[in-house]
DNA sequence: CGGATTGTTGATTACTTTCAACAATGGTGG
DNA sequence: CCACCATTGTTGAAAGTAATCAACAATCCG
C-alpha cells in the first residue's frame, strides 16, 4: 500500500498542497528580471525565500576562497531554487540568460505541513541531481562528461539545431574541466560523428544514443 | 508542473507516521544489525523506509551499468539515510563496519507536519554534503581531495590515533581516484608531515591546520 | 603460523592542464 | 549596412598529474 500526494507547483494549480501567490500565509510576488550574468543572490546573503524560474538559465555556483567557481546546477524554467535549510544562501545564483523569476517567501513554512512536503519535494529532486553530477564528477573522462551534459542540456529529440546558453566557461566550471578541455572534446566528439558544430553553441546532436552510449551511465534524470 | 511524492506504507504499515522511537507520534522500531559490507538496502529496491545509523559506518553508493562504484556519502552514527522521493532506492547502503541501524516506516507523512518539516531537515543536509562533495571532485588534486576527507572522516580534536573505518578501495570510490594514488598521497601527506600512518588504517594528524590549508577551502559540513 | 586480503611502490602510459598565440563571433557605433 | 573591436572560442606544444599494469610487502583473521 502506498499513498500518493499531488504537489501542484505551476502558478495555476489548485488543491491543498499548493505553494502559490495567494495562499494564506504567502503573498502574490512580481515576477523579477535578471539580465545576463546579473546575481540573483549571492552566498553569504540571508535567505527567506525560494524562486521558481519562469524563463531562461539560471546558473548555482560556489566560490572558493581561492578564486575557483564551481557551477552546482544550471536550473531550467520550471526549477526551483535557493531554499535554505539555515539563515543563509550557500551558494549564489546568477542568471546565464536573461530570465525571469518569481520569488516566494518562506515564512511559516514550519506551520503549513503542505508546504512542507513541498519544500521537501523540491530538496529530494536538488539532491537526485546533485549525487547524479558528484557520480558524473567522479566518473571521469572529459568525453563522457561532455556527453552527459549535451544530453542533460539539449533536450531536443529530432535532429534539430539547438542552442546552448551558457559559455565554455560555464560549462568548464560545471564538469570541473578547462574550457580548452571542453574546446577540444567538442571537436572530438564533432569528428566522431556524434554532433555537428554549426557555431559554438549551436549544436545538432545527431547521434544521442552514440552520446548515451559513451557516457555509459544512466540518462540524465528528468527531476 | 506537478510532482508526486509516494510515501510508502511498510507492509505492517500501521498507525499515524512511525519516525523514530520514542517520539509521541511514532513508535519504537527496533534495532537491525549489519555485519561489515551487508548490504541494507540496494539500488532498485523499493524504498518505504528510512534509515538512522545508530553505531558504525554505512556507504551510499552507486554501481554503474560498466561495473564502476560512487561512494556519494559515508554515513556516521546519527545520520539518517534511505528516504526517497520516489518509490525506489537510487542508491545501495551497505555496511563498510559491523553497524546497527533503525529503520523508521514512511507512512501517512503527510498527515504529519512534524514528520514533514524533519524529512525535509534530512533531506537539505543531505544536499548541502551531496553539493560540497561534488565541489570537492571538480576542483580536482589528490591531495586537496585526501586532506578534506580526513578532516571529514577523522574528527578528533587532539594528536590522538585515530582510526579509518574504510578500506583505501572505498576512498578511492568516494574521491573518484584509484587506491594507488590515495596510497601514494597518504604517503605524500605523511612525507610533508601533515599526518602518521601508525597502520594504513591508524592515523594521527599532525596538523589539521595544514591540510585545511591544503584543501583551501570551506571546512567540513557540520551537517 | 599460514594464507588470503589489503596496501604499497615502481615504471610507464594516457589524459588533462597550462601557457601562448591565433581565429571567430557578435555587438556597437559610424 | 559595414567595419571595428572586445569577447569568446580554438588550436598547438609542453608539462604535470593521475591511471594503469605489475610486483611486492604488510596486515588481519582463522
Amino acid at each position: 500500500m502506498s499513498a500518493t500526494v499531488m504537489l501542484h507547483t505551476g502558478e495555476h494549480g489548485a488543491g491543498p498542497a499548493v505553494v502559490r501567490p495567494g495562499h494564506a500565509s504567502r503573498e502574490s510576488q512580481p515576477v523579477l528580471r535578471f539580465a545576463p550574468d546579473e546575481s540573483i543572490y549571492a552566498q553569504g546573503d540571508t535567505a527567506g525565500s525560494m524562486y521558481r524560474l519562469v524563463s531562461g538559465v539560471v546558473r548555482c555556483c560556489k566560490f572558493q576562497p581561492d578564486g575557483r567557481r564551481h557551477i552546482n546546477a544550471f536550473c531550467k524554467p520550471g526549477d526551483v531554487f535557493g531554499f535554505e535549510l539555515a539563515g543563509e544562501h550557500l551558494l549564489s545564483a546568477e542568471a546565464v540568460t536573461a530570465c525571469a523569476v518569481v520569488r516566494m517567501r518562506c515564512q511559516g513554512m514550519e506551520k503549513d505541513p503542505a508546504a512542507a512536503i513541498q519544500l521537501y519535494g523540491h530538496a529530494m529532486r536538488s539532491l537526485a541531481r546533485a549525487q547524479a553530477h558528484s557520480q558524473l564528477l567522479g566518473r571521469s573522462s572529459a568525453g563522457q562528461r561532455l556527453a552527459a551534459f549535451l544530453l542533460e542540456m539539449l533536450p531536443g529529440t529530432s535532429e534539430d539545431v539547438e542552442t546552448l546558453p551558457m559559455a565554455r566557461h560555464d560549462i568548464a566550471d560545471y564538469l570541473g574541466l578547462t574550457i580548452e578541455t571542453i574546446s577540444r572534446t567538442m571537436g572530438q566528439l564533432e569528428k566522431e560523428g556524434l554532433l555537428e558544430l554549426v557555431t559554438a553553441r549551436r549544436i545538432r546532436i545527431r547521434d544521442r544514443q552514440g552520446l548515451a552510449a559513451l557516457c555509459g551511465c544512466e540518462e540524465p534524470l528528468d527531476v
